[in-house]
DNA sequence: TGTACATCAGTGAACGCGCGTTCACTGATGTAC
DNA sequence: TGTACATCAGTGAACGCGCGTTCACTGATGTAC
């Protein structure tokens, strides 16, 4: 025995996370079909059910999953002393970037079925979404220049960085692996960024005209 | 006689677009069933065919739709003489807003199929969201402030942009119709707007620290 | 105006297929003694 | 260590259903003369 049945049970189950994340690349988890997963991890369809309910809960586990990376991407970034700006810059967009490219397939599944995955899948994501930019509002507030700020007011920019990190990682999963493509995503996310955070600086002092 | 075969043909062709618009509302093209479509609008499966060639074809008549009335809302924006950066974030917003809540389905149908849509559908939403951000790119370049910026930090500004209008147009779209919601997606866009427009004036003249 | 013919949107039967789910089962692994 | 029993991941047949697509058709609308 090399292998207790736990052991077994467990591959099995991980095999279908991964046929599920493989056959709805390119398509959506709402066109995939329990038999395909099964055919795919050369099981018979009936053994899914000893593994998940549905697809639906299937795409819940995969949902954790992707975000449990994403977190540990943004604990990453905030770990270490306090940087200059630029250097958040490029540590976020390079972290962003390193982590799309280790968990291309996850990062594609949230972005894909953010919008378009079953009722339950959406809403998760959109949880975990909400979550991190919470989390980013914390540290902003903790940067110099933002002493003044309204919760309010680091909200909304937090969630304009999210959502264009979340462009991002949609234009480096496009990019599928072409390292110049990648490269250039990546110069005009840092752009972006410093852009961004010039005008943030700026928001106090400098009311709109 | 009160209508053409050719009215006749163009009412039915219009209740399959309205049909398969409603029904993919809250799932996918991907999950829409030719049949279904034709359930919904009366007539018989193989009747579709008199119109279209396939759910996927129906799906390209949807995109190009839909950019139709994107196209119109950006024209009304540039319309009118040189407004200040505060007039056209303002009438910016607000033309999106209206727009979105207009044609609520069609942009909702665009921020889903975008991401999980048959591959020819999101390669032709890539398409016409590439040629808006080529758009706004090139009145960009028309405002007071901009004269020194590179095509390259053209286009990244616009990309930003854009994207965060796709961004609030999903949250228009999840919104729902709720008006307090819709309000608080406004005023946030507004804000996120400004910032980025106020750290864009800076660009030039403020490296990053 | 009337007639004969053409067009073509919509019909309805039929097909083979993959789907999710049920059910009773098998047999290797694990446990109690 | 050996035996008897329990667990449970995976099996395989069967079901009814909705699917896309084919085909020959009907009959109202449109056109040519």
């Amino acid at each position: 025995m090399t292998e207790t049945r736990v052991e077994r049970k467990e591959r099995t189950r991980r095999a279908i996370l991964d046929a599920a994340l493989q056959l709805c690349d390119g398509s959506s988890l709402v066109a995939l079909s329990l038999r395909q997963v099964a055919r795919e991890v050369g099981i018979v369809p009936t053994a899914f059910y000893r593994h998940f309910d549905s697809i639906e809960a299937l795409g819940l586990e995969l949902v954790d999953e992707s975000f449990a990376s994403l977190r540990s991407m943004l604990r990453d970034v905030r770990s270490g002393s306090q940087p200059s700006f630029s250097e958040v810059v490029d540590r976020s967009v390079g972290t962003l970037v390193e982590h799309v490219e280790r968990r291309g397939r996850h990062f594609a599944f949230i972005v894909r079925e953010r919008a378009a995955g079953p009722p339950a899948v959406r809403a998760a994501i959109r949880h975990q979404i909400e979550l991190a930019q919470h989390e980013l509002a914390t540290d902003l507030a903790r940067l110099p220049g933002t002493e003044a700020w309204s919760p309010e007011d680091l909200r909304v920019l937090s969630a304009l960085i999210v959502g264009a990190m979340v462009g991002t990682a949609e234009q480096i999963v496009q990019a599928d692996g072409r390292p110049d493509a990648v490269q250039q995503v990546a110069e005009t996310a840092r752009t972006q960024l410093r852009m961004v955070l010039i005008g943030a600086l700026q928001w106090r002092s400098t009311p709109p005209a």
